[in-house]
DNA sequence: TATATTACCTATGCATTTACTAGGGAAATA
DNA sequence: TATTTCCCTAGTAAATGCATAGGTAATATA
């Protein structure tokens, strides 16, 4: 698994907030309690969004989080390498990995290499807005 | 990570019995040494390629593993999937997962499946053979 | 100003997985 | 029969994932 709950809820929340438009603030426990997700697992989530700026927070009552973009503006691929860190299919080609002692004649490094590439291209082409029209019940 | 030591040591030893023929048994010892792998942590995958019938093992002196077919013949797909089990990327795709509640009217999961296919279609359309070919030093 | 509401911060706990170790037993060959 | 080799079952230390607990700081409203 390359994904984690942690991106996965990241992504429900952008999303949430998207339909939300961004206006008004939505505090967290109302988040929350419409996507199933535990309250204070998600703050720690909302915390690295907030920070990285993703999104605004208010504090205080009618504050929460709202978007601060067009949906069209965040990438799939910014917020799950916001949340989830790097997506490397391998170890291998992860930055700060030690550097392998047979990278010069491994036979599989450049596959790894051009799989990163591809999921990485995957999800940088994926924006918030293109989610938002898919699979709508 | 999509695929950990287990997988990528698997193929490590794929390549490295295909350079060897399939003519003569090399023993677990020799492979374990050669690919600076433990030698117990070996064990356990190279029973799996042979339970699955990936590779022939020979039992005592003169015995080992070796290759039953052309490099040609093996995909990294098939590698991957016997040793690391599926290679989903998030757990909403994975077989036997809980089917999540929300699937119907999920924004992302049509996404999932998709970079699923990307994924399952780009290992399968490598095979052994094209490895070896690669990064040579 | 007091109180409620909200975001933010640090620490802890539990279950699972990963990567490996330990110690044998069973099959084949010489 | 002895050696070599594969096979099987456990156990374990460390990391990771997914939370929970309990506080502090900022803001709005009565």
């Amino acid at each position: 698994m390359i994904v984690s709950t942690k991106g996965r809820y990241a992504l429900r929340v952008m999303v949430c907030l998207a339909l939300r438009g961004n206006e008004e603030y939505v505090p967290l426990k109302e988040i929350a309690e419409a996507e199933s997700i535990s309250q204070k697992y998600l703050e720690s989530i909302m915390t690295t969004l907030s920070k990285a700026d993703f999104v605004d927070a208010a504090h205080g009552k009618g504050g929460g989080y709202r978007l601060n973009r067009a949906p069209e503006a965040y990438t799939v691929g910014g917020i799950l390498k916001l949340t989830e860190g790097a997506l490397n299919v391998a170890s291998c080609t992860a930055l700060g990995a030690a550097a392998c002692s047979r990278s010069e004649c491994c036979h599989a490094l450049p596959m790894w290499e051009r799989l990163d590439k591809m999921i990485d291209d995957f999800f940088e082409g994926i924006t918030l807005a293109d989610l938002l029209k898919e699979n709508q019940a």
